[in-house]
DNA sequence: CATCCTGTTCGTATGTTCGCGAACATCGGC
DNA sequence: GCCGATGTTCGCGAACATACGAACAGGATG
């Protein structure tokens, strides 16, 4: 047997799978709900929205679209303010900008 | 009140979540853990390889490997063929190509 | 200060994912 | 026909995801 057997779980880690697969799963769970995908479209297009736009527009429970915008918000995609009695939510593009660039060059896809 | 509330709903579905939503967060769920996205580059850069040679490089068991390979083949990312006392896997240039428009399309990026 | 409007957080229920080892299936070779 | 090599499936527990309504928070407004 190999006297260094304990070694090579981590020499496996290291010759595998790296930050950046790390990184591209994390954007990813983000788009894994239907939801989410929408909500990053919608705001892909338009520079902003209130949370009040994607309930009217969404047929689930506030608290379910709440809680949606939570997980954008925590894969940092997305930034929210609050602004009277509504709340101000923007794409934060620094990030959406890396998630891009991290998927482009996962497909081979380029801006 | 409106007399055709329970007709609201269904109409928010239609012109909320759309069918490439709900396939683009299907893929991007098969792309959400960082095994998957590993095996995934892997492949799209070899043209095929077996079970054995991602066990080889993966710090996992066999048999959590094999759940993964499953949830790809189950996108239609992947596809295996028994040969011999091995699997040979392979992508799914097809749905590859496709997986690559949607995502392409939702962030703005070109071939 | 009471109230309303907008969203968030809490508690809960239900299902899904992830990881493992043990057991099973399959095929070539002896 | 049995064995070994290679993977898959099964069964399990721990953790996470999804959805909802009820309860809560904060700021404008009467």
């Amino acid at each position: 047997m190999f006297a260094n057997m304990e070694t090579l779980l981590p020499l496996k880690i290291e010759t595998s799978i790296g930050a950046d697969h790390v990184r591209l799963a994390r954007l990813a769970k983000a788009l894994s709900h239907p939801v989410r995908v929408f909500v990053l479209e919608f705001l892909s297009r338009r520079a902003c929205c209130y949370s009040g736009d994607l309930s009217d527009l969404l047929p689930i429970a506030k608290s379910t679209l709440s809680q949606h915008l939570r997980e954008l918000k925590d894969a940092g995609l997305i930034q929210g303010e609050l602004e009277a009695p509504k709340v101000r939510y923007c794409l934060r593009r620094d990030n959406w900008e890396q998630a891009r660039a991290l998927f482009g060059d996962f497909l081979g896809l380029e801006a």
